[in-house]
DNA sequence: CTGAAAGCGCTAACAC
DNA sequence: GTGTTAGCGCTTTCAG
């Protein structure tokens, strides 16, 4: 099933080898290939060619044995059990990639892998076994307790979510409240009283935003009408659903706030079909910036989460939580991107 | 910045120190913990637990290195160079998702890279040192050539993509000229004449699509308009774009079969910015069947790409590859799934 | 400057 | 049943 010793395993070339052509000692060739100035320069340049010449490569493997190294960082995006529901969220995508960025920047492989959410705690494995260094977790959910027993274990964990009280583990974030809170005072600066929010406030970082929006409203003197929050989740049927809802509900509303670009899309969609404009009628925000929502028609208004700095930031956690360092929180600020579906 | 051999790696506990707190030798251990059945029942279970409460986990780089084995596979997704562009398409984060479930069923973990599409040699480096027994590669794009040259170095490597003439290396995909042809004769059945296809050609796994669409007129006698042949990229503002263009030749047309689903959703929104009618003017089919196609408004029309099943094969083809088979390509077969945008 | 030897954490003959 | 020993492919003292 896979490489096994009596196999042509014996094909892969070893550091001996080299030696042997090169007429020089193991030691030799080491010292050659990790640049020591240590050896002749000829004979440098020598094995440098006959390895490169033979695409010889080191195993690391051996080498991180050896010097009690390794640099790779598990990467783990939960998934709901009862689903098992791939996500479908572009904005995962863009994460994943910019995290690969953000260590390959830094000089580490990405060991990827989904675990179901219900046991979390099997996140860790990958660490337990020394395949990497720590765990860059995605996906906080409704998991916080697990997530702490994790750090307690003192397994270096940084997780993209919310920052909550009595919270042992590292979190980053963008800052949700004041995301929450940009979106709905610009869609009250536009004039809207009834704006819906859209959003499952049992995930703390839904909740936070909608603390932001609540936060909004009562500067600006509005009441929160109860039947304008909408338990919308984050599964592609979940903006169809939610203003199903909100229409049953029959309580009038001219604007959406949405927890995410998907979910703000899906319910546009969904409020078109039910003969509403947008935004003449209904002003829409979503949440996230992924790529397709400037090219949306009308092209969406979002408050942006900086992707590229939260995988750098993410990544630059996790190295220092290794190192030793205690792994604070940050919660990365956001950004009010006005399209058109908040113009008028 | 990582492990440092003097930091506190020696916290982590290894086999000697169960040994020694089980008092037994390291052998007693290895083989309690491999479930040799060359070991005394209470010996063992007594090993077994002490390791569990001491959450002991074996060190997979030692095991490795030492069985000559390895159960790790690359899996690697090429930017392009130009725009360094994350993928936005969730087709490709299912593709991910069934990838890792897929691996995990066989008990292989996943390695995850991003390359340059344009030096793609270097998605052989995990291989190369050792770190994984193969690569997956996702995205054939245009890079036939560099891909045929890791094939011949030996790589084993498995692509997503589709078949093409003088290939060394292996690909699976969807068989993407029935696709196309399902697509098509399904839009004539539908009384369309005036069909658009919207792909990039320039794309192996498009050119093939076309091929289908082309089959399908020539079989109902319609005769292909270049002036719909409309060259759309990948890129979030492929759609709109694509729409543009459209109109822009003036060419009527009362259909568009779309290369993937996400440039048929962009589409129809351009196109209803114009003012057409979907699908009573015009009669749209996608590819893929993301998750979000069916929830879309109005329902997506399009040809499901078997996801599960490609992770799978993909898994299959690898390990045969690594096993020292020969690397049969397959093409899986797609399905048209009708829904609204094709209705009428 | 270079080689010999020890050892990273683990497994597998081979003995007892 | 269990321990002893050698060694996976590499790096690194320590001697020359």
């Amino acid at each position: 099933m896979n490489q096994t010793p009596n196999d042509k395993a014996r094909q892969r070339l070893q550091m001996a080898d080299i030696a042997r052509l090169a007429g020089v000692s193991t030691s030799t060739v080491s010292r050659a290939l990790s640049g020591s100035t240590l050896v002749n320069d000829e004979t440098r340049t020598r094995i440098l060619e006959l390895a490169r010449s033979l695409n010889y490569s080191i195993n690391i493997g051996a080498q991180n044995l050896r010097m009690k190294q390794n640099r790779t960082v598990g990467v783990v995006v939960p998934y709901d059990s009862q689903t098992r529901q791939h996500l479908s969220d572009p904005f995962f995508l863009s994460m994943l990639g910019s995290l690969a960025d953000a260590l390959t920047e830094q000089g580490f492989d990405m060991l990827l892998s989904r675990v179901d959410a219900e046991t979390l705690d099997t996140a860790a494995q990958p660490f337990d076994s020394g395949r990497v260094i720590g765990i860059i977790l995605i996906g906080q959910w409704r998991h916080h307790e697990q997530l702490n027993q994790l750090a307690a274990r003192r397994v270096p964990i940084v997780v993209w979510g919310a920052q909550l009280p009595q919270q042992l583990y590292c979190t980053i974030g963008s800052d949700n409240v004041a995301g929450g809170r940009l979106a709905t005072d610009h869609l009250v600066a536009r004039g809207r009283r009834r704006i819906a929010f859209f959003g499952d406030a049992l995930l703390p970082e839904v909740a936070q935003r909608h603390r932001g929006y609540c936060e909004a409203l009562a500067a600006a003197g509005v009441e929160a009408d109860p039947r304008l929050q909408v338990p919308a989740s984050f599964l592609p049927q979940g903006g169809g659903e939610a203003v199903a809802e909100l229409l049953r509900r029959g309580a009038p509303f001219d604007a959406v706030f949405a927890c995410s670009d998907l979910l703000a899309m899906a319910a546009i969609n969904a409020l078109r079909q039910h003969g509403l404009r947008i935004p003449e009628d209904v002003a829409v925000v979503g949440y996230d910036d992924i790529e397709l929502s400037s090219y949306f028609h009308p092209p969406l208004s979002t408050v942006r989460q900086p992707i590229r700095a939260a995988g750098r930031a993410l990544v630059t956690a996790l190295l220092a939580l290794v190192d030793g360092a205690a792994g604070e929180s940050r919660q990365l600020a956001t950004e009010l991107v006005v399209r058109a579906t908040s113009a008028a």
